[in-house]
DNA sequence: ACTGCAACCATTCGAGAATTGGTTGCGCCA
DNA sequence: TGGCGCAACCAATTCTCGAATGGTTGCAGT
């Protein structure tokens, strides 16, 4: 991270217009963003020129005062944390950090599932186990797999999660996973998933919720295995 | 849930149209998004008359095969959920959803921190406590507290539970909040958060994975408690 | 009274202009 | 000749307006 010193460092003299310029945010009435007119609009306003202002402007955002960027302004106070752009999260991710993440949320949809699901919603689960078993391809299991957890997240009945778990999803599908499976193929009969699977519907239709949660903790944490390669 | 009947059933005549359109939905060859031609388009391609097509897709959109958005366009396939629209989310929960989320997530970034969390993250980790508890006001302990669960998600080094916690702050901030607290009191000295921040701080330093989770969901748990009221 | 049709409505997208913070190069003054 | 300020220019963002598109309504014809 060099710091590239395009413009001028700040100088002694220009202490002046640092004070003047505080004493207009002080003064003046911000809108609820926080947003201050323009460089070139303060600039006259405060009669003096773009780049004088502009050196005040620099130091009072090294101190961490305001922040500016190209195109959208100029706002007093900390930069807001900029939110989910799943592309750039992509790539700066790899499938064992996904990983993670769904430990870190699944189980406790489990939970919840245990707790607030509908009998409808717990047939439906069953439904979409049976149709992973009776899955004739790699990618018709993961299909009915991807809706046997979105499922889940449903019947947690808690928009939140379910929302978080569709962010994650949406990053998922966009890193690059590891090796493909051979599309011909179907899952063997004895793939753990299903018995992983299985426990979990179980746990949920007995509200066990505690039962749940381990049983998803479980199953994501033998798929992460496979997925390091511990037990390929 | 009424099903407002703007437009009128489909009639048992109307079946030659469907078949022309399924079988020109098999034959064309559609783009990757699965978007069709506009509805003026396709009508005068299959040489029917609008309306006559619209009934037509309105049955196909009702099993599911399709779905429209004005301004949009008819795509084939089921529609994609449509992720994180905060104001929307916020509007749909309360904060009872968004304690349960963060226990879902906090207790794993808690995990992962205690794995890979820096000497100097340790370090600003137990700063911000300190902080937390020389705070003048709740408004002030609030935002050091903020800090802290931030850190410690930072610690974890998984950018995307990073995001996750990120959004569900967006949303945290969004929901309306309870009861406020007086702003001109400061955080009792003997406040629960305190001794539960300093176990969490304490495994995460101590390399200590599952005491670290352990202590925020207890911590989180606590919190929830007397956000329902059960010891206020 | 029912049906079909064309005009109209609300939403979304896209291209291009306008805005805004960041940078560069020319010229003025010492 | 060197340092400094100023205006023009650059790139990122937002604004604006028109076209496109699914949804709705009112009118005419039978």
């Amino acid at each position: 991270m060099l710091d590239r010193q395009v413009e001028a460092p700040p100088s002694l003299a220009m202490s002046g217009v640092l004070t003047q310029l505080s004493g207009y945010l002080a003064a003046a009435a911000l809108p609820e963003d926080g947003r201050l007119p323009p460089e070139r609009e303060l600039a006259e306003l405060l009669g003096v020129k773009r780049t004088e202002l502009r050196r005040s402007l620099a130091v009072l955002e090294r101190e961490g005062q305001l922040w500016r960027q190209v195109g959208k302004g100029t706002f007093v106070g900390p930069r807001p944390p900029q939110l989910l752009d799943i592309a750039d999260l992509a790539e700066r991710s790899n499938p064992l950090q996904v990983m993670r993440a769904r430990i870190g949320l699944e189980p406790e949809l489990a939970r919840l599932a245990a707790i607030n699901a509908t009998a409808m919603e717990i047939a439906t689960l069953a439904e979409l186990n049976a149709a992973c078993r009776a899955a004739a391809t790699w990618r018709e299991y993961e299909a009915y797999d991807a809706r046997f957890h979105h499922q889940i997240a449903e019947a947690a009945h808690n928009p939140i999660l379910l929302a978080l778990l569709e962010t994650l999803n949406a990053v998922r599908r966009a890193v690059t996973w590891g090796r493909p499976r051979p599309s011909h193929l179907r899952p063997p009969a004895d793939h753990h998933s299903f018995a992983d699977h299985e426990r979990i519907v179980d746990a949920i239709a007995h509200r066990e919720a505690a039962a749940a949660a381990d049983g998803m903790r479980r199953h994501l944490q033998n798929v992460e295995d496979r997925l390091i390669g511990r037990q390929p």
